[in-house]
DNA sequence: TTGCTTGTTGATCATCTGATCAACTGAAAC
DNA sequence: GTTTCAGTTGATCAGATGATCAACAAGCAA
């Protein structure tokens, strides 16, 4: 006799659907979202009938899609915790890029908002938007409050996100190695940051010639 | 009579070849790498059937895509400046980022790139293998050959690398707004990323407590 | 004009893809 | 056991898609 047990044929709706979504996050995130629903169906242990059963249409599917990965994902006690001034800037910027890195550095959010850019869905616009609003404008303003640096303008707040989240792109789009543990090199761009917007630099802070200048900057005379 | 002249619906094969190679750029930047060979033919002014005299395959033609967006994008002299130490490391660090911007913020390279990435073409990880040894690290050999930074390591090459290219997907991938001269901020980016390395930084550089370090850093000591 | 070469086209094929539907089936209710 | 309801399935449709091919036509030589 048999001793595995088989997954029933028949399921809960819920149960089911919830199935379906959690296959259907891991299918589009390694295809792209012009993925088959035939394809799709066959990693869910299901029939390709039956997706027309929980969802309307292929669209529908994705939206369920969009939602699980992307809904609460911003965890709203960060931008709390940004705010706390009991606690020293650096550690709340580290704190903060460790925790939002945990959030989005796993290969379903990275490829699926990738995949959603290139596609031209207006969720990542929204997406960014917030991010832009609650996250890196109040940690500027955090900057700015602090005495020891300059003010850093919203372009250098990008800079600062940018290279953090290059991580997960070098990883998961481009899937290159880089390191398992994404603490360091954080904490390191936090530092370096910071240190890049040290008020009074001394003037020979780097090579000779040009003062280091926070944010805009002046243009580099062109060589020769 | 007409006055306007139409294009000969004969062509010689090198320019056919070259008004369907430049439209494929344009058309698969914009709709991805499943983009039909139909809308294609559409945009280029040919019929579908003449793309297979040009080329064998779909695959063909996108192969001729990779080929005319990345081939010779990354121009030899580049190494030659960034080793001329005659020249202010800020000002060879600066001068590489807005010549590497300038080559590569384009919407047909971006795009490209990002969709390939995602196709999982071993190509970007050539390229990005190709810009870790042949740029970031001659970069990084300069840096910590000048006097006045501590030597960064290739995380920290990465970020600052990571900075500034976001600048090009927030605005080609992402399709948000972003500054149209990227000078500036690449300037801000290096001086930060200069200053953020500088020797003997002063103790209180950023807010109390942890010592600025360079790159790899210690462990931020989570709160309560 | 005639004939040849070759760039170009419309029609067509086999397959794939999103979507639909009648029929089947397992489990709970009676 | 029988009935009933709802989850599930295989078959199927219409349109899209990569690829092919015989036929057409523009330029050139004789």
């Amino acid at each position: 006799m048999d001793g595995t047990l088989r997954p029933p044929r028949r399921l809960e709706p819920e149960a089911r659907r919830e199935q379906i979504v959690a296959a259907a996050v891991c299918y589009f995130a390694e295809v792209g979202l012009g993925g088959t629903t035939r394809d799709l169906a066959q990693r869910a242990g299901v029939t390709q009938a039956l997706l027309y059963r929980y969802f309307s249409s292929k669209a529908d599917l994705l939206e369920a899609v969009f939602e699980r990965v992307f809904l609460g994902r911003l965890d709203p006690r960060w931008i709390a915790e940004i705010r706390d001034r009991r606690v020293p800037l650096r550690d709340r910027l580290c704190r903060f890029y460790r925790q939002y890195a945990a959030a989005i550095f796993t290969y379903e959010w990275m490829r699926i908002f990738m995949w959603a850019g290139l596609a031209g869905e207006a969720l990542n616009r929204r997406y960014l938007g917030h991010v832009a609003e609650r996250l890196l404008a109040p940690l500027r303003e955090e900057i700015a409050a602090d005495g020891s640096c300059q003010a850093p303008d919203m372009e250098a707040m990008w800079a600062l996100h940018g290279g953090i989240v290059y991580l997960g792109i070098r990883r998961f789009i481009y899937q290159l190695p880089a390191p398992d543990d994404v603490g360091p090199a954080i904490d390191g761009s936090v530092n370096r940051f910071l240190a890049g917007l040290a008020v009074s630099p001394s003037a020979e802070a780097s090579s000779r010639g040009a003062r280091p200048s926070a944010g805009r900057s002046g243009r580099v005379p062109s060589r020769r």
